[in-house]
RNA sequence: CUCCAUUAUUAA
C-alpha cells in the first residue's frame, strides 16, 4: 500500500491526476488495501490538476466502500475549486465537512479555501474566513495571513491590505511577521502608493514591533521611486544604513532607478560608486539600471560613459 | 506513506 501512495503521488506532483486515480483504481485488483492515505494523495493529484468533479466522485467512492476520510481529504481536494473559480463551492465543502461528517477544519484547511477565494478574486470574503477561523480555534499560522494578503494584492485592493494587516498586529498567540507586512507594504507600493507604503513601515516597527528588513525597505524605495519621489527615495535609502540593515544589490539598484525618476544622473552614479566601497557587487541589472538612470536624466553622454565603462 | 507561502514578498 505504501509503494502504491508513493506511486500517486508522484503523478500528484506531475499532475497526472488521470494516472493517479488508474494506480488507485487498480490497487484493490492487485491485492493491495487503499486506506485514507492513498485516497487523500489521489485527491491531492485532483485538486492540484483543478478535477472538481473527480475530486468529489472520488470522495463519494471511498466513502461508499468504507473509506472513512478526514481533514486532509478536504485539505486536498479544496484547490480543485480555483479552477472554474469555484470559491463558493470552496466555502460549502468546509460547510459540508462540518455539519456533515463532523471534521473540523485546522488552520491548512483555511489557507486552502482562502487561497481559492484569492485567486477568485475575493479579497473580502477571505477575510472573513481568516476572522471565522480565529473564531473557531484554529491554529493562526503566518503562511495564512499572507494567502488573505495575496487576495488584496491580486486586486491591487492596497486599503484592504493595510487594514487587514492593522487589524491582526495584535493577534495571539501569533501575529503578522516581517513576511506580512512586506506583503501590505508591496500592494501599497503596486499601486503606487508610497506614502501609506513608509507609514506602515513605521506602524509594523512602533506598533506591531515587528522590524523591518532589507527587503522592507526596498519595497518602499521602490514605491518612491515609481511615485517620482526620487529624493524620498534616495533618504530612505540612507535610513536603511542608519538602522544597522546592510543594502543588497537589490536595494543599490532600487535606489540608482529612483534617480531616474525626478533625480540626478550624478546622484545615481555617486550611489553606484559606493558598490564597490560596502562590498556590493553590482550585477548586470544594476548596470543597465545606472545607464537607464543618466538618460532618464537627459545626460546621455554620462550614460554612453557609463556604458561603455561597465560593458567593456 | 498524503495536505502546509520556503521554485515565499523587493530591483533594470
Amino acid at each position: 500500500t505504501f509503494v502504491y501512495n508513493r506511486c500517486i503521488s508522484r503523478m500528484a506532483k506531475c499532475f497526472r491526476w488521470g494516472e493517479a486515480l488508474d494506480i488507485l483504481a487498480r490497487m484493490a485488483e492487485l491485492g493491495a488495501m487503499p486506506n485514507s492515505y492513498c485516497v487523500n494523495t489521489a485527491l491531492n493529484a485532483c485538486g492540484k490538476a483543478g478535477r472538481i468533479q473527480e475530486a468529489v466522485e472520488l470522495m463519494e467512492d471511498a466513502r461508499a466502500s468504507g473509506i472513512e476520510l478526514d481533514v486532509v481529504s478536504y485539505n486536498c481536494a479544496i484547490p480543485a475549486c480555483v479552477a472554474g473559480g469555484k470559491w463558493e463551492q470552496a466555502l460549502s465543502m468546509v460547510r459540508e465537512m462540518r455539519t456533515k461528517y463532523g471534521i473540523e477544519p485546522n488552520h491548512i484547511t483555511y489557507q486552502a479555501v482562502i487561497k481559492v477565494c484569492g485567486r477568485c478574486g475575493r479579497a473580502d470574503e477571505a477575510a472573513d474566513l481568516l476572522r471565522e477561523m480565529k473564531a473557531g480555534g484554529a491554529a493562526l499560522k503566518t503562511p495564512v495571513y499572507s494567502a488573505v494578503l495575496n487576495a488584496y494584492r491580486r486586486i491591487d485592493h492596497w486599503q484592504g491590505a493595510v487594514s487587514l494587516v492593522r487589524e491582526i498586529h495584535d493577534w495571539k498567540p501569533v501575529g503578522p511577521n516581517v513576511f506580512n507586512y512586506n506583503l501590505a507594504i508591496c500592494t501599497c507600493a503596486d499601486c503606487g502608493k508610497w506614502e501609506e507604503a513608509l507609514e506602515l513601515l513605521h506602524y509594523m516597527r512602533d506598533v506591531g514591533g515587528v522590524e523591518p528588513d532589507v527587503v522592507t525597505y526596498n519595497i518602499v524605495v521602490a514605491a518612491c521611486g515609481k511615485a517620482g519621489e526620487a529624493q524620498k527615495a534616495i533618504e530612505i535609502f540612507r535610513e536603511m544604513s542608519e538602522v544597522g540593515l546592510k543594502p543588497d544589490v537589490i536595494s543599490y539598484t532600487t535606489a540608482i532607478s529612483a534617480c531616474g525618476s525626478g533625480g540626478t544622473a550624478d546622484e545615481a552614479v555617486a550611489i553606484f560608486r559606493e558598490m564597490a566601497g560596502a562590498g556590493v557587487p553590482p550585477n548586470i541589472i544594476t548596470h543597465n539600471a545606472v545607464v537607464a538612470a543618466c538618460v532618464a536624466a537627459g545626460e546621455w553622454e554620462r550614460a554612453l560613459e557609463i556604458f561603455s565603462e561597465v560593458f567593456d
